[in-house]
DNA sequence: GCCGTTTTCGGCCCGACTGTTTTCAGTCG
């Protein structure tokens, strides 16, 4: 079994779970959750990156002991230590802090007093009532375990970002309207939008004597208020998700800004800055000593300290401390930089609506052109248009285009790709197409080798030019095929070919690691909304957003030059 | 366990809220 990033970092994390309740340096404890998250987030496997003779102790947070547990796992396996460890400590008691409101002494203490080891078993107990006797819990413990238990097994898992901003929007209006607020905001990561949203972090500014916690706890959808406070309160919607609400002074607001939108790694690195400089950083601003040096704007306190105003976008600490202090950050693709999208869908295959309708929505966008790209023959629940079909649409698209003025159809297809590696129309009516997109609808099973030349052969024909949504994977729902990637971006390099960045929320993919390896190997990304309405045209903000935590700018992105630019640059 | 243009040893982000205690530990973000 190979060994992935996504291995190692469970793997780190479980030890660190098991160290910190034992009672281990809490130090450690870290350096272990902090290698396991810079090991998730490379765009490569380790496994790879040894091969090649990469040095990971290079790596941030890992130094030569981390990269020997690293090259360990990744030839045996196993993690000595974390068996080790598993010898003292039961495994099940990792599970049982995960529990909110549950952390490592508490996981201990209900192990050593009632020798809990499992949630069920957690359970049972507080049920019974015989948590509220040990030293330390109470009757309300006990009975906020059971609350918290009931949240676990209803699962508390992230939300795509559009699904996030179903919730926070109209909350968001909410907060905005109480008596007293100035200022409001989505801060953390949705802010930073990224693909999923763990819970929403409302910052506010308000009139003192204010009632906006009060006003907060009673909005209609809250079941549940966890704490309430006078700066913080913390309340669950009925779609389970948390919500937490912050109230700072507008001095404070820029330095809260910063602090609450996160990452938790980027501040680390900023707020280590200013402790360099013997200072403090905190949500309520940099401090000389007692006195608040910045604080009401972001780009106040990123001065201070040094540094040009970094978006949040970037804030992940991937690169963009380092590359603010240089002067290199990137300037980011905006989506007014967009001239068009190049992946939709008409009625001529699962589409709602008709060429011309797509095309006056594009044009209503302000777009150039818009790419249509209709299923191919293997499609059929797609509706998947015959050869003969194609043939009719490309003729109706040139009629289209004689009469259509300041806008631009562009003659596509999304051509299945089979899986032996051939395309799912002839050469001879893919010469008469613009551009092609190319992808996977099926036999996502196949081995990382077997898929992986599946698309490689694919590219192989001269008609190829785009490989859509790469991965596969529905977020939250579908896990990516195993497919070697970073082969088939050196050969779609090689040979002239792009991969997609879909902008539909439930794809995002390739995603924004991606973007990045793709920027920094000189590949452009082209964009695409894989609409099949003109409502979905509007999600091109979300693979713009994703584009941008990939750290491209306008000219890495395809579809921000005109179609004659493009349809050149798409030339084999 | 990591890290270093003050340090190769001695630091490592820090404040809010809760619940159980009487002054604070545990948890969270």
């Amino acid at each position: 079994m190979p060994v992935h990033n996504s291995d190692i970092a469970e793997a780190f994390r479980r030890l660190a779970d098991l160290l910190e309740i034992e009672g281990g340096n809490q130090y450690r404890v870290r350096a272990y959750r902090n290698a396991a998250a810079t090991v998730e987030g490379l765009p490569h496997d380790a496994a790879r990156m040894i091969e090649q003779g990469a040095d990971l102790s290079e790596l941030p947070g890992i130094g030569e002991d981390l990269a020997g547990k690293i090259e360990t796992l990744i030839e045996t396996g196993e993690l000595p230590l974390l068996e080790e460890v598993e010898g003292r400590v039961p495994e099940g008691l990792a599970e049982i802090t995960h529990v909110s409101g549950i952390g490592p002494k508490r996981a201990w203490k209900l192990y050593e007093e009632l020798g809990i080891e499992t949630i069920e078993a957690l359970r049972k107990a507080a049920e019974a009532g015989e948590i509220r006797d040990i030293e330390g819990f109470g009757e309300k413990t006990e009975q906020n375990i059971i609350d918290a238990l009931g949240r676990f097994e209803g699962g508390e898992k992230r939300l795509r970002l559009m699904d996030a901003e179903h919730i926070a929007e109209p909350l968001l209006d909410y907060v905005r309207e109480i008596d007293g607020v100035k200022q409001a905001i989505i801060a953390g990561s949705y802010r930073r939008q990224k693909e999923t949203v763990g819970d929403l972090d409302i910052l506010v500014t308000a009139k003192r004597g204010s009632d906006v916690m009060d006003r907060f706890v009673k909005y209609d959808e809250v079941d549940e208020v966890v704490s309430k406070g006078e700066t913080r309160s913390t309340v669950v919607l009925q779609s389970g998700f948390h919500v937490d609400l912050r109230v700072v002074a507008e001095v404070s607001y820029g330095a809260a800004l910063f602090y609450f939108t996160g990452s938790k790694a980027h501040n680390i690195v900023v707020r280590k800055r200013a402790i360099d400089r013997g200072w403090k950083l905190n949500e309520y601003g940099l401090f000389e000593d007692n006195e608040r040096i910045a604080g009401k704007t972001e780009e106040e306190v990123y001065e201070k300290l040094d540094l040009p105003f970094i978006p949040p976008l970037l804030r992940e600490n991937r690169g963009e401390i380092e590359a603010a202090e240089n002067g290199e950050l990137p300037d980011l693709v905006q989506l007014d930089d967009i001239r068009g999208d190049l992946h939709c869908h008409t009625k001529w295959s699962d589409g709602k609506f008709t060429l011309r309708e797509m095309a006056e929505a594009a044009k209503d966008k302000g777009y150039a052109f818009l790419g249509i790209t209709d299923h191919s023959k293997s499609q059929t629940v797609a509706g998947g248009l015959s050869e003969d079909g194609l043939a009719k649409q490309i003729d109706e698209i040139d009629e289209l285009n004689e009469e259509l003025d300041g806008i631009r159809l562009l003659k596509g297809s999304e051509v299945d790709i089979l899986e032996n590696g051939k395309l799912d129309f002839s050469d001879n009516i893919l010469a008469q197409l613009d551009y092609v997109i190319c992808a996977i609808h099926g036999g996502f099973n196949l081995s990382r080798e077997k898929q992986t030349e599946r698309v490689l052969r694919a590219m192989d024909n001269k008609h190829f030019n785009i490989l859509a949504h790469a991965t596969g994977r529905l977020i939250n729902e579908r896990a990516p095929y195993e497919i070697d990637l970073d082969r088939i971006m050196t050969e779609a390099e090689d040979r002239g070919c792009f991969l997609e960045l879909n902008a539909h929320p439930n794809r995002l993919d390739i995603d924004d690691a991606r973007c990045k390896m793709a920027r920094d190997m000189g590949l452009m990304v082209p964009i695409g909304t894989d609409a099949h309405s003109i409502n979905g045209l509007e999600t091109m903000r979300f693979g713009v957003a994703q584009a941008g935590r990939g750290w491209l700018e306008a000219k890495d992105v395809l579809n921000t030059r005109a179609p004659d630019e493009l349809l050149k640059l798409m030339r084999r």
